[in-house]
DNA sequence: CACCATGTTCCTTG
DNA sequence: CCAAGGAACATGGT
């Protein structure tokens, strides 16, 4: 579920739930993963403390947290992984079977869910020092996309993942933006013309605008609850559209007509990720 | 049983 | 030293 879009839109929704909560108790029920902070730092950290905003970087969210007593305030790091979902419960509330982390803010209870136990939420926030730019700010141009590619022959679509290049495109949006670039997944990053570079960061910023704006006009539920629900999986309402089928262009629909000329999308491997392509708009 | 999955990190190889 | 590839992490869906 988790690229930038999806931590965007959940990052404005906790925002709006949580500004102004006090924590109340705090429930660390996978010790995984709150690491390298230990669960007993996280509860002590936390209790009696004050959400003042929710925020995002690449694909972190960060809380910001006025502790109780006098101690500065600090910042929660959250990532979601592959299967993360936060969001908030009726107090005593049943838990779900991957509940990792719950705070009890009195009515509600803030719940961290993980299935596959690859999110986070901890203290340690070393690992924001090596992303790479907000591809939404306005200094991230085809000239410091093309400086952060650098002289590497790598596979454009695999750099497009690396996190120290460009902060927040997963697995789904790297084929998305490649595709309306017309650029080809396999292209050698370091053979990126300035004119394809500055065309490929119009591509990315476009498609997760897009996604964010729909992601944040569609009643989403961020529990889940709602089973089958395509990329906002964490995600979209039962009874939203199906916004999800509607934007992608490319990933997911191996072998079904390209939306620009009907040649049928590929599906290839790269660096052990499903890479999707039109062969045809999308030429070496 | 096989294969696949929206992410990150660590180990190995060249 | 660096770049690149692949496995590992863990669970569930098809």
């Amino acid at each position: 579920m988790p690229e930038l879009p999806e931590v965007e839109v959940l990052a404005r929704h906790l925002d709006g739930v949580l500004r102004g909560r006090t924590v109340r108790e705090v429930s660390v029920l996978r010790v995984k993963s709150t690491r390298p902070t230990s669960a007993r730092r996280i509860r002590e950290a936390l209790t009696g403390g004050q959400f003042q905003s929710v925020r995002r970087r690449a694909k972190y969210l960060l809380f910001e947290i006025d502790p109780a007593g006098n101690a500065p305030v600090f910042t929660l790091l959250g990532h979601l992984g592959m299967t993360g979902r936060m969001y908030l419960l009726p107090a005593r509330r049943r838990l779900p079977r991957h509940a990792v982390v719950t705070m009890d803010l009195g009515r509600h209870q803030f719940v961290f869910e993980d299935t596959r136990y690859f999110g986070r939420l901890t203290l340690d926030d070393s690992a924001l020092a090596a992303l790479g730019p907000e591809p939404l700010e306005v200094d991230f141009d085809g000239d410091v996309l093309r400086a952060r590619l650098g002289r590497s022959r790598q596979a454009i679509k695999v750099k497009l993942l690396d996190q120290r290049v460009v902060g927040g495109i997963g697995n789904i949006y790297a084929s998305e933006a490649l595709f309306r670039a017309g650029i080809s997944p396999r292209q050698a990053a370091r053979g990126l013309s300035r004119a394809k570079c500055r065309a490929l960061v119009h591509a990315i910023r476009a498609t997760l605008q897009e996604a964010i704006e729909g992601g944040s006009t569609v009643p989403l539920d961020f529990s889940g609850a709602s089973r089958r629900d395509g990329l906002f999986y964490y995600g979209r309402a039962e009874e939203a559209p199906d916004y999800y089928e509607e934007q992608l262009a490319v990933y997911d629909r191996e072998g079904e007509p390209c939306l620009k000329c009907a040649t049928p999308i590929r599906r290839m491997v790269q660096a052990a990720r499903s890479t999707y392509f039109c062969p045809a708009c999308q030429r070496a």
